[in-house]
RNA sequence: UCCCCGUUAGCUCAGCGGCAGAGCACUCGGCUGUUAACUGAGGUGUCAGUGGUUCGAAUCCACUACGGGGAGCCA
């Protein structure tokens, strides 16, 4: 138990000469003759408490317990440093071991591993200095978010994660049932009798908070969801997991516009929030991992974003000149190659894309006079590529039934969607922001494995596992 | 799902048909205050697995497993 003011990040404040206990992990110890030093961390900041132990202070028994990896209780008097890394240290009178760590087999080193390492060591990697700082980093941004929409009066809403609403659209969802996989109960027609399930019909993990959004904006104005996602998608690369947090703010009387400069506002305040909050941490990715990311942070909170149609956005790929992998002409959709070129090559900062072909997005997009393009908008970030999507909403109850119509989706499924245009409709418009995609912009980590915080023994929960050779046979 | 690349000591990697290697970590020692300390010495192996080619395989071939990158899909 901590008591008040007894993370390392409050001894730090505490006056030289004052009697303090710290708690933590030991990161690295240095011996010398007469002297021994360890790095203490304890999560709370990206600096380690710097323990001195004068040589003969404590039992031989206990101190060389003390290892890297080991957890400890140190009691002492904080000092000024006369060492170069920290202003103060902690000099040690008392010093309890609650857990030991051999170090011939505890695997952190005072090294740098690679994250593919690390990975495998999810359980510990915690530890590590720079899962500190993705941590640290996470929790600021997750704060910041809540913060900036409770400061504007938007109401934070619980979506469902289970939902038997197949009117979803957003991609493949992961099943929930109750029913015995070996005995599955049929219908007359050979399909499988979801009236028997848990929920009488088919149920799965939700793939998007929008539409439940959608009806508590059509009732409190300004709402925003914030909480896990699910996608079954065979996706396998750096930038997609099969579970990620998506923040999902949706508001009534908002035209794209609205939208498009609230994306833009919200974008630079958690941003802002993170860059004034977790220096330490932001310096760590700065050197180790991404030495243009403070630099683009700093750049991106203080300068306006790019706003260009996805028409002028097709007219500066095809002036471009370039050999493209996938030829670019009105009416594609945008490729990564695109998007990078974009963001990375010709603005140099995030873009905001406007009014897509209606053919390439989602039924539920307000239809322009043009009758062509839909009032979508996506912002492509460099490096990351689509870091929001969003629309203005078709709020017009025939406009909306002739596209769903048109598009061949089950009418009766969307009876209540439709309901709400058909009783008090209102214009209103919203996004999503993946909340590891924007934590990957943040810390210029990788890949986005590295930013979530997973289990050693669900590590390939988050990857597809691949198809087991038996399961042709079955 | 498709296309590439990889798997050798705890970690990072070299070796690419003929004795299993280096740096770091680790162990023991030196050093009056270190900052991923410095420094001397030392031990470290199912060369991912299975099968094949060969007098001989870490090395060549096949399959499997796992990891990574790119693409598609998207947040």
């Amino acid at each position: 138990m901590i008591e008040k003011g007894g993370y390392i990040r409050d001894i730090f404040q505490k006056p030289v000469g004052t009697s303090v206990t710290a708690y933590g992990w030991v990161k690295t110890r240095r011996d010398s003759k007469g002297v021994h030093f360890i790095q203490l961390n304890d999560g709370s900041c990206f600096q380690d408490l710097q323990i001195v132990i004068d040589a003969g202070t404590l039992p031989e028994d206990v101190l060389s317990q003390a290892t890297t990896g080991a957890c400890l209780r140190v009691g002492g008097e904080l000092v000024e440093s006369p060492g170069a890394g920290q202003s103060v240290e902690l000099k040690a009178r008392e010093m309890h071991v609650y857990g030991p760590a051999d170090p011939q087999t505890y695997p952190l080193q005072k090294k740098g591993h690679t994250m593919e390492f690390l990975r495998e060591i999810a359980h510990l990697r915690t530890r590590s200095n720079t899962f500190g700082a993705v941590f640290r980093v996470r929790n600021a941004l997750s704060f910041a978010i809540h913060k900036f929409f409770q400061e504007r009066g938007f109401l934070y809403l619980n979506a469902p994660i289970i939902t038997t609403s197949d009117a979803e659209g957003a991609g493949a969802m992961f099943g929930v049932t109750t029913l015995d996989l070996m005995n599955l109960p049929r219908t007359e027609t050979g399909e499988i009798d979801y009236d028997r399930d848990f929920f009488g019909k088919k149920a799965g993990l939700t793939v998007s908070g929008q539409l439940e959004a959608e009806i508590f904006a059509l009732a409190f104005s300004n709402v925003y969801t914030f909480g896990p996602t699910f996608r079954a998608e065979n996706s396998n690369t750096p930038r997609h997991l099969a579970e990620f947090w998506m923040i999902e703010p949706e508001m009534a009387f908002y035209d794209l516009e609205d939208n498009r400069k609230l994306a833009e506002e919200f974008l630079k305040y958690i941003i802002a929030y993170v860059l004034d909050t977790c220096a330490a941490d932001l310096e760590l990715f700065n050197k180790r991992i991404d030495n243009t990311v403070l630099s683009t942070l700093v750049h991106v909170a203080g300068s306006d974003f790019e706003h260009v149609t996805y028409t002028e956005a097709i007219a500066i790929l095809e002036k471009a000149g370039r050999a493209w992998e996938f030829p670019v002409h009105w009416g594609v959709d945008l490729q990564s190659e695109h998007e990078r070129y974009l963001t990375e090559e010709t603005f140099k900062k995030p873009v905001v894309v406007t009014d897509y072909p209606r053919e390439i997005k989602a039924f539920y997009m307000r239809l322009n006079d043009d009758e062509k393009t839909v009032r979508a908008m996506d912002v492509l970030a460099p490096r990351i590529g689509e870091i929001i999507g969003g629309s203005q909403r078709e709020e017009r109850y025939d406009v909306l039934l002739n596209k769903i119509r048109a598009q061949g989706l089950p009418e009766e499924a969307y009876w209540w969607y439709l309901e709400l245009r058909k009783y008090g409709t209102a214009p209103h418009a919203g996004f999503g922001l993946g909340l590891e995609r924007m934590l990957m912009y943040v810390t210029g980590m990788k890949n986005i494995r590295d930013v979530i915080p997973s289990h050693p023994w669900l590590r390939r929960v988050l990857n597809r596992r691949k198809p087991h050779p038996m399961r042709a046979l079955l």
